[in-house]
DNA sequence: AGAATAGGCAAGCAATCACTTGCCTATCAA
DNA sequence: TTGATAGGCAAGTGATTGCTTGCCTATTCT
């Protein structure tokens, strides 16, 4: 739960799909590509783009709607809360399983 | 920068070291070994778990100093305050570069 | 119907990561 | 000084990850 959240903001193109989600809500993966190209100069495929979103949306931070062919992605922004709060007061146990 | 703080939180051990950490400050490296081992069943050598640590001071979330032979590890939240502000507001540009 | 558009599935590859083992240095106690 | 304690450095390994390529399905437009 709390893993695939940490894993999915460890990459740096994953961090900019929610930057970019956050300017601009309801973008398709063919938008995002577009703008992963222009704005930051990634030269990722589209596969490569969709994997990504793929990743961001199962640890909760992207929800998605079909329309038709389209589907759309918008920034959930609710899972990032829990992340701070986590050790700013010392807990009595740690509240992680633990066993890889 | 924010490469290495997200890289740091992405492993489920060093966050449940940075669980140790905020209940007990100034905890050696010995000591974290052997609440990692008690306390959450990790069968990690002391190298993993140095090695750990080494990856979280390089992210500003765990200070040391050292006094004799000892070295005493603390927990520093400053870096986690700018994670989850990053995209609660909609910014005019990610503010990273991204040039793997 | 046919072609273009939007997206999905799966195998393969190179790079990174977590972890171990082995040896080495520094500090303190006997 | 000898031995025990606390920690560090470096090479090696197996698993994971990010990304690509190739092909396939579904929806829309002409």
């Amino acid at each position: 739960m709390a893993d695939d959240l940490f894993k999915a903001l460890a990459d740096p193109t994953r961090r900019t799909i929610l930057d970019e989600l956050a300017q601009k809500s309801g973008q398709t993966l063919f938008e995002i590509c577009a703008r992963l190209s222009m704005k930051h100069q990634l030269g990722i495929s589209r596969q490569g783009v969709s994997q990504h979103l793929a990743v961001l949306e199962a640890a909760g931070l992207v929800e998605t709607r079909r329309e038709g062919r389209y589907k759309f992605h918008d920034l959930n922004t609710g899972p990032l809360r829990q992340i701070a709060d986590r050790w700013l007061a010392p807990h009595p146990s740690g509240p992680e399983e633990n066993t890889p």
